[in-house]
DNA sequence: TTTACCTTATAGCCTATTGCATATTATTTC
DNA sequence: GAAATAATATGCAATAGGCTATAAGGTAAA
């Protein structure tokens, strides 16, 4: 067993990590609706997610204080520059994360549903030895 | 980017996984602390997650009222054998996911932070990728 | 055995995340 | 331009997870 405030250490970076999934999920996701050419709706968002619209119209309250969102009235949803930068770290490491397990030999749809969990808690250090993995080969099959 | 249902449902899935984590945390923990030798008491486990006393309190309500864990007053917390299962299950599968790390390349300190972080969200599919590649040694380095 | 300490319980408060039901406000369409 | 429709807003409730402060119950040592 690590010893005490290892091991502290680790669980409270954990709790601090797990306070950031959503707000990575809705501006990945905005980042992706809005790229598609459609806009970005309340009730788009809320059936990408599974949720109902009032919780994405709180969780958009969140958003835009956390200066990752503006809104334009009945026209949807948009990504300040933070919400952005944001947005474009969190699908990098998605993908990468994603084709890291399929290179692993994991099936795709395995490869999706992990991948949605583990994205939020994969260090850029763990990332990084991801790309080299998969530039190398090494996991071909 | 996928259709609505498929992201839907992994979104749900992955909810549905983060309500399992802090349970699975608690019971990897009082196992690990009873296979110590030492006692698990509240306190214990409140100093190792780093949390207060009465946060744990109120979690051992809820695993007791899941049937993983009994308390004899006084004498700290006991698993059940649904409890015991778990532990192991939970057990395997962090430490698999923290060499598998280790074995990538990933240095020791964050190995054991993201392996915290990943670990709920891994399923046995990628977990027997992720033995396979170690087994046949293609991560060596 | 009585006091001091350790352990646990309880009360009250807070934030976050979800839900449902129901307004309200734009936009469109006829 | 008025009615239908789409988009948002809001009120109320529940669960989960965290905190501080304080009380109370056992254990053990002087």
């Amino acid at each position: 067993m690590p010893d005490v405030e290892s091991q502290c250490e680790g669980f409270r970076h954990a709790r601090e990590a797990r306070r950031n999934v959503l707000i990575e999920d809705y501006v990945e996701l905005i980042d992706d609706l809005l790229t598609e050419g459609q806009e970005a709706r309340q009730v788009d968002i809320a059936d990408r997610l599974g949720v109902s619209q009032p919780t994405v119209a709180k969780m958009l309250v969140r958003l835009v204080a956390e200066g990752f969102v503006t809104r334009k009235p009945y026209r949807g949803i948009f990504l300040t520059d933070a919400g952005l930068a944001l947005a474009e770290t969190v699908r990098a490491r998605h993908q990468l994360v994603e084709e890291f397990l399929l290179a692993l030999g994991v099936d795709a749809v395995t490869a999706r549903l992990d991948a949605e969990g583990m994205e939020h808690f994969v260090s850029d250090a763990t990332l990084e030895a991801f790309r080299t993995a998969l530039k190398t080969g090494v996991l071909r099959r």
